[in-house]
DNA sequence: ATGAAAGCGCTAACAT
DNA sequence: ATGTTAGCGCTTTCAT
């Protein structure tokens, strides 16, 4: 069943057929009432092949992400495929999922799956898709060039590239100062990859201590592991060597588990003793026990306007290059509040 | 560019051009060489919109699946969404998403999305998407019509459906059976939808206490709030409204940890007074304290299997309607265990 | 081993 | 308001 039997069916031309099915207005009504009719009793619908390739668009995006099978993904991350995909199937959008695992193996290959699909534009969802190595984004630029590449709380500059991203450095930051405000001492910072997204939060930490006149010590700001069994051990170990610290920044909500877990082990009293700040405002701040403080870097912000910005962009065909979020402390009992 | 232009460059026709993208056998190792090198100097791709009009299919797979961005979703099926997309992957497909919120709300038109779109096949995660009225679940025998559809973790009966499942009522029943025999008297069951999978525990339950001559009492069999606090204050309510219990069998993870919050508010001891199991082996079995005894499932296997069986069904033309996989209970620090 | 040409189903420029 | 027709870029049948 196809357009040219609905035109037979309905005794008019393809074009008129076509006309209805894109809600043309230069159609009579009594027209459109026949074909829709006749549309609907056979059932047809418009073959989307077809379709892509006359206008060159199924309306699709590729979004890159985190591995959500990973169990020690970064929840938000994974939150934001959710919000993605709703904010884009509002606007008539399909989205072609991509996972990718810590481990960055065949993100160049996902990129150019997506070229292939003709996708109207990319989506890469966290910082840590940009590498440390600049070779290692040549892929990122590469796809560029035909499509727009829209990265959401990542950073990277490049023609028809766009970020969407959380002020970390203000709220890592505003959290440092809060910490120190409330009589930590020796705050830890704990990172994972130290992504862009790690290093703008370890800057903001840095700062804080500046602002404190406190001095930043290398050895306070460390990477953990992962997996929260060895993030716990981890941590053991650095305070078996000697580090002393009375509270902790921890990059993703993730890594405070794992400290969380060594307080437990070590009887340590938070947040009399040990202080603790995550960060992504995940359900995991909720399930830990006591009920972890954590930076919300509202996600679904980041989320609903990257694809706001990105209707937009296709509509006048030019954005901003960067938009940025602002995120906020959110108290709960790992932390001392007045 | 196009195949034409190829075509020209190479001094050859479009089909052999077309011979030497697919991999035909019938092309001489030279013009392939010369083919290839001209392809890949021009930096030509095949254009997969006239290649998906042409062979009727792009190699895509609709993934109907729990919305990964709501904070209470089943973890474990959010994971499913990156088995899935991976092992699609793996054998050349791509993954179009769709998430659906527990309301179900969009369910339908997801699906006609799905077909309109031209999938290969319709996976769809979790047994909450069938229904308890039958209307609501036409739309999954409709799309059968036309498109292979999977279930991963549900059961339905119709012509062209195919369910992947965890053999709920059986791990249910050991998961309950070891906490009869480990002292447990009053076991609380809590749900919950009630949704096919979950009836399935609730029936694995019951066995369990009839296997022992004990009472199957329905004020023990309850549904819980999604809602981590919400669940907490249920249980409160319950306790104060004068139910006993010293075991709870929690149908998802997330219940699992209201039961935990609602024994911390209470002062109650783990395992001792109370012991909890949880269904999924999510991440938040690590996050909370004490640590989570759980029902593995085994998503990965289901995810697995389920792709596995897919390619067979594309390849052979049919496949078994219904494949199980067995679950195993995993002992944490919320059950007793000898 | 290679090529000519028809067909896949739709959109849009142009004509009426 | 409606129709004719030429693309869109590939695959495939049928010749050679």
């Amino acid at each position: 069943m196809n357009i040219y039997d609905i035109s037979k069916l309905s005794g008019v031309s393809v074009t008129t057929v076509s006309r209805v099915i894109n809600g043309s207005e230069k159609v009579s009504e009594k027209t459109r009432r026949k074909v829709l009719s006749v549309m609907n009793e056979a059932g047809y619908t418009p073959n989307a092949f077809a379709r892509g390739l006359g206008l060159d668009t199924m309306r699709t995006v590729g979004i890159l992400c985190v591995d959500p099978s990973d169990p020690n993904a970064c929840t938000n991350l994974v939150q934001s495929i959710g919000f993605l995909e709703k904010e884009l199937r509002l606007q008539g959008y399909d989205s072609v999922l991509y996972c990718i695992e810590y481990d960055m193996k065949g993100k160049a290959d996902c990129l150019n799956m997506m070229l292939n699909r003709r996708v109207d534009a990319i989506i890469i969802v966290g910082s840590f898709f940009i590498e440390a190595n600049p070779k290692s984004n040549q892929c990122i630029l590469d796809a560029a060039k035909t499509t727009p590449v829209w990265l959401v709380n990542g950073n990277f500059e490049g023609d028809n590239i766009y970020s969407v991203l959380c002020d970390d450095f203000m709220t890592t930051r505003k959290a440092a100062l809060h910490l120190i405000d409330h009589g930590s001492k020796n705050i830890l910072f704990l990172h994972s990859t130290l992504s862009e997204s790690e290093k703008r939060k370890a800057n903001g930490f840095s700062k804080a201590l500046k602002d404190r006149d406190l001095p930043v010590r290398e050895e306070y700001i460390r990477s953990c592991p992962r997996d929260i069994d060895e993030g716990r051990d981890f941590l053991m170990k650095l305070a078996d060597d000697g580090l002393k610290f009375d509270a902790v920044v921890a990059c993703e909500d993730t890594i405070a588990m794992s400290v969380l877990k060594y307080a437990h082990a070590r009887n340590i009293k938070i947040p009399e003793e040990l202080s603790i700040v995550g960060h992504g405002n995940s359900i995991l701040t909720k399930c830990c026990y006591p009920e972890l403080s954590t930076v919300d870097n509202n996600i679904e912000t980041m989320c609903v306007s990257t694809i706001s910005m990105l209707i937009r962009h296709f509509e006048a065909g030019h954005t901003p290059a960067q938009t940025i979020i602002s995120g906020n402390l959110v108290h709960r009992a790992t932390t001392i509040c007045d």
